[in-house]
RNA sequence: GGGCUCGUAGUGAAGUUGGCCUAUCACGCCUCCCUGUCACGGAGGAGAUCGCCGGUUCGAAUCCGGUCGGGCCCGCCA
C-alpha cells in the first residue's frame, strides 16, 4: 500500500505518489479540470489537463461529488500566484496521470462543506456523511487523542484497565436502567449498568489497587443536550488513598489533557480551586458554578472542584431512590463519610449534617466527573442503607453481595468517574454532546440511522418469554 | 410526567395581521460553453401536493384541533 495522506504531499513535491479519497468538489474549465480529493487528512487539489491524455480527460469529466477515487501522479508546486493561502495544501497540486474510480456515489443529501449549517435531524439520520465533515472529524479524533491520552497516563501511573459486565443485576438505587430479557431465563431480566461502581469496588477486593475503564453507561431517563441513555465514562478506582490522592491524580490528567492537545487553551486557575458545597451555594447558587472571569472566552478553562456536600438529604418522594425511609442519599450510597463524621454515621447521630467524602470536579458550569473514598466496612454501608430507609431483610437481598465482599478484607479505597463526552464536549466547544459521539440518539433516545428501537419477530418475542 | 419551540424543492432560508403565492432567493443537481480555478465563471433547465390528518372559510403555507418528527428546558439523572 503505496497509498499517502493528502496533506503528506507539500512535503513530496516533484515525487510520485498515490492518493485515495472523496472528490468534493470539481471545477471544470473545459480543457482544465480541478478536483478536490478529500480524504481523512484534509484536501489536495488535482488537474487534469485537455492537452494530455485523452481517455484520463474525459474520465475526469465524468467524476461527480462524493466518488471514490484512487490518483497517481506528480506533486508539482504551484505557480506565485496560484498558491491558494486558505489551504493546507495550498503551495502544491497533484499533476494526475493515473485515474481509478473506485465507487461513484449518489449526490449526496447535502454538502459535507456545509454539514455545520444542516439540521441535526439530517446529520443524525445520515451521520456517515456528516462524519466526513472537518468538524466532526476533528471531534473524533481529539476523543481518541484525549482517550489515549488518559490510558498512557494511567499506564504510567500502574493502573489496570479491566473489563466490566454490560449484562448485570439491577440495583434498586438510582437511575431508571434498561432491561434486557434472555432466552435461557424467560421470567428474569439482565440489567445493563448506570455505571460499574458495584464491580470496580469489587476489583479493590479484588487487590486489583488500580483499575480503570472507558466503560459504556446506561440510564433510562431523559436526556438533554448534555445527557444520552447511552454514554461513557472514564472510570476509575484506587485502593489506600484518601480524597487527596484521588483528587490530585485527577487534576494531573486533566491538565495533562489541555496542555498537550489543547495548546490555545488556558486553564484560569491551577491548582484548581475548591469549594465546599455551602459555599458554592451560597456565592453561586449552583453545585456547579461557571467561574470563568470571561464567559465568552472560548479558549478559558474554569476546572473546580466542589466538597463536602451532605451525605442525606430529606425526602418526601416515597418512590424516590426505592427506599421508604424520610432521607436520601445526595450522590452516592458507596461513598464514606468524611474521616471526621464517621461516627456520626455509625451512631446515626446529626443524620443532616453528616457530610460525604464525594468531590465533584466542575468545568465551565458543567459537572464532569464525581468520585469519593468508599465504604470499605461492611457495617458502615450498612448503616448508610438503614439510615436512608432500606430493611434489613432488604440490605441483605440487594446488596448481600457487596457486604459479604467487604468482610472478606476489602481495602480502603476510592475513585471517580468522568462524564466522558461532556469533556469532551466542552473542549471541543461544541454545544451539544451529541456532536462529539459518533452515533447519537435523539432526545427520546432514538437512533435515527438504524431506526432503533424497532419491532423484532414475533419468534424471537416467543423465545423471550414475553409473548 | 410537564412546559416551550421548529417543520416550505436535495440543502439552507424568505413568505405566516387568510386573497397580490400560478410560493421567492441562495447553494446543490442536469445540459451546453470556458486552459489556472480553489465560494471558478457564463447561458439555459428540471425540481415543492408548504411534515401528515381533519376542521373553519367563497378562499389556507398562513387560522383551529389532532398527529408524527427535530431541538431546548423543568421534573428525573446514586
Amino acid at each position: 500500500m503505496n497509498r499517502i495522506w493528502v496533506t503528506d504531499t507539500v512535503s513530496k513535491v516533484d515525487e510520485i505518489v498515490e492518493v485515495k479519497g472523496w472528490v468534493q468538489s470539481r471545477r471544470d474549465h473545459g480543457k482544465l479540470i480541478f478536483i478536490d480529493i478529500r480524504d481523512r487528512s484534509g484536501i489536495l487539489q488535482a488537474v487534469f489537463w485537455g492537452g494530455g491524455d485523452k481517455e484520463l480527460f474525459e474520465k475526469a469529466g465524468t467524476l461527480r461529488s462524493e466518488y471514490v477515487v484512487s490518483l497517481k501522479g506528480k506533486v508539482q508546486k504551484r505557480g506565485e500566484r496560484q498558491i491558494n493561502p486558505d489551504l493546507p495544501t495550498g503551495t502544491v497540486e497533484l499533476a494526475v496521470t493515473e485515474l481509478q474510480i473506485l465507487n461513484d456515489s449518489e449526490t449526496p443529501v447535502f454538502e459535507i462543506e456545509k454539514a455545520p449549517e444542516i439540521g441535526e435531524e439530517l446529520r443524525m439520520q445520515y451521520r456517515y456523511l456528516d462524519m466526513r465533515s472537518p468538524r466532526m472529524r476533528d471531534n473524533l479524533i481529539k476523543r481518541h487523542q484525549i482517550i489515549k491520552l488518559v490510558r498512557d497516563e494511567l499506564d504510567a501511573e500502574e493502573f489496570l484497565e479491566i473489563e466490566t459486565p454490560y449484562l448485570t443485576k439491577g440495583t434498586p438505587e438510582g437511575a431508571r436502567e434498561f432491561v434486557v430479557p434472555a432466552r435461557l431465563h424467560t421470567d428474569k431480566y439482565f440489567v445493563l449498568p448506570q455505571s460499574p461502581q458495584q464491580f470496580k469496588q469489587l476489583l479493590m477486593v479484588g487487590g486489583v489497587e488500580r483499575y480503570f475503564q472507558i466503560a459504556r453507561c446506561f440510564r433510562d431517563e431523559d436526556t438533554r443536550g448534555d445527557r444520552q441513555a447511552e454514554f461513557t465514562q472514564m472510570d476509575l478506582e484506587m485502593s489506600f488513598v484518601e480524597r487527596e490522592d484521588v483528587m490530585a491524580l485527577n487534576e494531573k490528567v486533566l491538565i495533562k489533557i489541555v496542555e498537550a492537545l489543547y495548546p490555545e487553551k488556558r486553564i484560569q486557575q491551577v491548582p484548581f480551586p475548591r469549594l465546599s458545597y455551602a459555599e458554592a451555594m451560597a456565592k453561586y447558587g449552583t453545585d456547579r458554578p461557571d467561574l470563568r472571569e470571561n464567559p465568552d472566552d472560548p479558549n478559558l478553562l474554569a476546572f473546580a472542584w466542589v466538597v463536602d456536600f451532605p451525605f442525606f438529604e430529606k425526602t418526601n418522594k416515597q418512590e424516590h431512590h426505592g427506599a421508604e425511609g424520610e432521607w436520601t442519599f445526595t450522590h452516592n450510597p458507596f461513598s464514606a463519610a468524611i474521616p471526621e463524621h464517621r461516627e456520626w454515621l455509625q451512631n446515626k447521630q446529626n443524620i443532616g449534617d453528616i457530610l460525604t467524602s464525594q468531590y465533584d470536579i466542575v468545568l465551565n458550569g458543567y459537572e464532569i466527573g464525581g468520585g469519593s473514598i468508599r465504604n470499605h466496612r461492611p457495617e458502615d454501608l450498612r448503616r448508610v442503607l438503614e439510615i436512608i430507609g432500606h430493611k434489613p431483610e432488604n440490605i441483605d437481598r440487594d446488596f448481600g453481595h457487596m457486604l459479604k465482599a467487604f468482610s472478606f478484607g476489602a481495602p480502603p479505597h476510592g475513585g471517580i468517574a468522568w462524564g466522558l463526552d461532556r469533556l469532551v464536549m466542552l473542549l471541543q466547544n461544541e454545544p451539544s454532546i451529541r456532536d462529539v459521539m459518533a452515533f447519537p440518539k435523539t432526545g427520546d433516545s432514538r437512533d435515527l440511522l438504524m431506526e432503533a428501537p424497532s419491532d423484532i419477530p414475533e419468534k424471537q418475542l416467543k423465545e423471550l418469554g414475553l409473548k
